[in-house]
RNA sequence: UCGCGGGUAGUUCAACUGGCAGAACACCAGACUUUGAAUCUGGGGGUUGCAGGUUCGAGCCCUGCCCCGCGAGCCA
């Protein structure tokens, strides 16, 4: 867990939960304990809106030295799975936090929770009613129209006990029946109308089988749950805001042997460019437009470890985007600024070529080889140097060169002299081209005097562009990534989230040519390629890469900006979302 | 229509019990630079949703209005 509490100004220390728990402590509601947990159910995989809650729900328990658990909230047996289960740990574990007492389940609660609701049926407070599902809904009324009693309302407590028990037992089909609460049926928050508490499924679920035949509803077994392991802060989404009377409700009318959790809710994460549903993504991984749930271009956890996102950056963003209950969209960019500091300081730089052009130094003598020292990380000098092989014939990036370069390019052009990084200063001579005239090779002469970057006379070159020797070049695969979602707000106003899809969202480049120090990278393992971004080796297949994040990239913005202005100009708006032109990309 | 919650730079959040409206990201400019990166410095940006009221003084208190979100699963 996060050693060091950020003392920043937002987030950890104001946010009203905090001052909540504070209060809380301070006025011994709790005797001073704090306990959270992270309630996920195993229906699906986990995806950064989760981070919010996670890292909210644990760094809660480190900083008021409490506890927080992981529950799992299995009380649907239709959608849940052992597979979740697993994944959901590991992703946790991932993101790095471990819940304190193992492993829980909303499940293993079932016998306790059957005899509260036996309690609660011999008090009068819960009844069976034998209506269909659609006399239920249409009985509960509307907005601003109280609803009607159910005719079973006001069935007497034996037959109640009878029936209840008959439920269990099995002697009666799917959706026959319900145990609902006794509340009231006129009261403005739909939520207290007789919500249901147990329903008829004959479904296996994958933890106790074909044990039960009834299933708790979440409202019946959220706040038990969290009552029978001693919660005391539960903290959940603002949707749920309505449901807290229920809550405490069902938690009043028991006696329960524990102190009464409370629920407060805080807005979910919103993300630009992204939509944060279950919905959404199953659609996306079902239509094959994404290669599945851990698409490195998937807003899941598992997506963002392919891309190469470190966690700690995940949990910085989140903490930095704070706790509020105002329904709030964050910047992507926000997002990424994290994961390129965090990147900044910890990857090891290397040189990479994403659409080769071919450099030959005509003075350099034909089959001579040299090799020169780079520095392995800027930013940490204990990374130390590499050598890596230079020569005659080198590769360069398309767009380091121009024959006609416009005013504010400053690489290479005929007659202009530049620093290869780590080698040499070299000056473009001429070209060849093809039938189309497009560049196809470009020459120069090297300066000898240059070697290591700089020469005895101490002149100035403006760029310093990357490279590798032709020779020793790997050829890999890279994948440029773009936002998945063209819009800011897929969706909105009522929109097919799925129409501003990007078609772009992908590009694969097959022909990049690295240097030989990437042949052998840890799978996972992020490095930047100089001057293009960040780019992780695959958990599989690491001889394959996933651009994570590009470098911010000024003439890509010079190009954008001018490209803007030339189209206001012209009279046409573009929204040019896509960010295409930018050998970065970054949006 | 009814209930609940919310509205402070482009975005996300601050502003102790009423006392000069700030930060981060984004954007722009400059410095530095063997990554057009990073780093450093500076800048533009706000009628605190609107209209009244109380007060020496209101983002904060009072009244009315407007807008946004959620709520009528035997989902969570």
């Amino acid at each position: 867990m996060s050693a060091e509490p950020t003392d920043d100004t937002a987030g950890s220390s104001g946010d009203f939960i905090r001052a909540k728990i504070a209060d809380d402590n301070a006025t011994g509601k709790f005797g001073g304990r704090v306990h959270t947990r992270f309630p996920p159910e195993p229906n699906g995989y986990l995806h950064i809106g989760h981070a919010k809650a996670i890292n909210l729900n644990f760094s809660l328990a480190d900083e008021f030295d409490g506890r927080c658990n992981l529950r799992f909230d299995d009380t649907n047996p239709e959608t849940e799975d052992q597979a979740y289960v697993d994944a959901i740990c590991e992703d946790l574990a991932w993101l790095g936090y471990k819940p304190d007492g193992g492993v829980l389940f909303a499940s293993d609660y079932f016998e306790q929770l059957y005899q509260w609701a036996e309690d609660l049926v011999n008090k009068g407070l819960a009844y069976v009613d034998d209506q269909d599902p659609d006399t239920i809904s249409a009985q509960r009324g509307g907005f601003g129209r109280p609803g009607i009693e159910s005719p079973y309302r006001d069935r007497p407590i034996d037959e109640n006990q009878r029936l209840f028990r008959a439920m269990r037992a099995g002697e009666f089909p799917d959706g026959a029946k319900v145990l609902r609460a006794r509340i009231d049926m006129q009261n403005e928050n739909m939520q207290l109308r007789d919500p249901i508490m147990y329903r008829i499924k004959r479904a296996t679920h994958y933890r106790t089988g074909d044990d039960w035949l009834i299933y708790p509803t979440y409202d019946w077994a959220h706040g038990q749950s969290d009552a029978i392991e001693g919660i005391t802060h539960s903290l959940c989404t603002l949707e749920f805001s309505d449901h807290r009377s229920l809550y405490d409700w069902f938690l009043e009318h028991l006696d329960l042997p524990y102190e009464r959790p409370e629920q407060t809710e805080y807005a979910r994460l919103g993300l630009t460019h992204t939509p944060m549903s279950k919905r959404v993504f199953l659609r996306l991984v079902e239509t094959g437009r994404v290669d599945g749930w851990d698409d490195p271009r998937m807003p899941t956890l598992r997506g963002l470890r392919r891309r190469g996102y470190p966690p700690t950056a995940i949990r910085a963003f989140v903490e930095r985007v704070g706790i509020a209950r105002t329904n709030a969209t964050s910047e992507i960019e926000l997002l990424e600024s994290f994961v390129r500091s965090e990147l900044n300081r910890t990857a090891l730089r290397r040189m990479a070529v994403l659409r080769p052009l071919k450099v030959i130094i005509t003075n350099w003598p034909e089959g001579e080889e040299a090799t020169v020292e780079a520095i392995n990380n800027p930013e940490d000098p204990g990374d130390g140097t590499r050598m890596v092989p230079f020569g005659r014939e080198l590769w360069i990036e398309q767009d380091d060169f121009m024959l006609e370069p416009p005013p504010k390019y400053y690489r290479l052009s005929p007659g202009r002299e530049v620093r290869l990084r780590a080698g040499y200063y070299i000056t473009a001579t001429h070209v060849d081209t093809d039938a189309e005239g497009n560049v196809t090779c470009v020459y120069c002469t090297y300066d000898p005097e240059s070697e290591g970057g700089s020469t005895p006379d101490g002149r100035k070159v403006k760029a310093t562009m990357h490279w590798v020797a032709a020779d020793h070049a790997i050829t890999r695969t890279v994948h440029l990534y773009d936002r998945l979602f063209t819009e800011p707000f897929p969706g909105e106003g009522g929109a097919d989230p799925l129409a501003s899809l990007n078609p772009e969202s992908r590009e694969t480049v097959t022909d990049a040519k690295l240097e030989p120090a990437l042949a052998h990278v840890a799978p996972g393992q992020v490095v930047q390629f100089e001057r293009l971004g960040y780019f992780a080796a695959d958990l599989d297949d690491p001889t394959v890469f996933h651009r994570t994040v590009g470098l911010r990239d000024e003439w890509a913005n010079i190009q954008k900006r001018r490209a803007r202005e030339s189209s206001q100009g012209g009279g046409s708006k573009g929204k040019g979302s896509t960010g295409k032109g930018s050998r970065n990309n970054n949006g």
